[in-house]
DNA sequence: GGCCAGGTGCGTA
DNA sequence: TACGCACCTGGC
């Protein structure tokens, strides 16, 4: 795999920008549009192609791609790209690789299906999201779509977040800060019956009685889980999401309705993820694109 | 106006 | 253990 490298950095109107060489097999449309993250929205690019602004990380940073394939990113100087956005986009993992492990897993002559799921979803990059927001955001997702999803989230972020570095947008409240504000204040952002998930959540983790961090470093995935379902409204799939957005554990498996479907339409059982080995939460965003997004 | 949206907790067999 | 159902809300 080429390593993504920074060719040019420069600045117009005051924000910083840095030019990306060698990025293959990264879509910025497809990474931002499966909907593991609900902070970016699109954006008029500056130099044509598709871009996406928003805050993660708590800075505001927009990604433009043009049709060669070639990253801009604003809102960063080479340094910011190498030690943040780098990771944050998986850039430094090679997915054709992975790509290879995922569309033999399930047979060694290689899976129609999975072939098909790898080409549809080929582009899209885990990005390696804080915790915290992780998991709170996947709790605001159950029972709800995602322009909801969304709204609900700058509401939060609008009226509990710290401003960013460059005042021009708000980070993700901390879970002190939304333990705080209390469940009321929470159900008048209209998260409804989530409120109290939610309150639970960030006063578990505020007061430490769930560390997140140390379930970023648990190795055993299942007690990951377990970890995490101690909340209230974590079930298995809010479980999963989080674990595989939030922190790096590319193994979890998020089976939600979509899943459903593509198991029963393509799989006379199964699949199982265990197949997949490390590489089932890619696996699964490949399956998932396929089947929400066609083709 | 009823139904649904990338689920979960709870009550009932 | 295994279902079925309610759940806040906004959009169609």
């Amino acid at each position: 795999m080429e390593k993504p490298y920074v060719v040019n950095e420069g600045n117009t109107d005051g924000l910083p920008f840095v030019e990306i060489a060698g990025v293959g097999n990264f879509s910025v449309f497809k990474t931002f549009d499966c909907g593991q993250c609900f902070r970016f929205d699109p954006t008029a690019p500056r130099r044509g192609g598709y871009a996406v602004s928003g805050v993660a990380l708590g800075r505001t940073v927009s990604f433009e791609q043009t049709a060669d394939g070639a990253l801009t990113v604003y809102g960063a100087d080479a340094r910011d790209f190498e030690k943040i956005w780098l990771s944050y986009l998986s850039l430094d993992t090679d997915y054709d690789e992975i790509d290879r492990a995922v569309t033999t897993a399930l047979d060694p002559d290689g899976c129609a299906v999975m072939r098909r799921a790898a080409e549809a979803g080929r582009g899209i990059r885990i990005l390696r999201q804080d915790p915290w927001e992780a998991l709170c955001s996947f709790i605001v997702s159950q029972n709800n779509n995602i322009p909801r999803i969304k709204k609900i989230i700058a509401a939060m972020c609008g009226a509990y977040g710290e401003d960013t570095e460059d005042g021009r947008g708000k980070a993700f409240p901390t879970a002190r800060a939304l333990a705080d504000a209390g469940e009321e204040a929470i159900f008048a952002l209209r998260t409804g019956f989530r409120a109290k998930y939610i309150t639970d959540a960030a006063r578990r983790v505020a007061d430490g009685e769930i560390d997140l961090a140390a379930v970023a470093r648990e190795e055993d995935f299942s007690l990951c889980e377990a970890e995490l379902m101690k909340i209230k409204g974590v079930g298995p799939k809010v479980a999963d999401c989080a674990l595989l957005f939030g922190f790096g554990k590319t193994e979890a498996y998020p089976v939600d309705v979509w899943m459903k479907k593509v198991a029963a339409r393509h799989f006379a059982s199964g699949p199982d993820p265990r197949l997949f080995g490390k590489y089932a939460g890619i696996a699964q965003q490949y399956l998932f694109y396929m089947e929400r997004y066609g083709t």
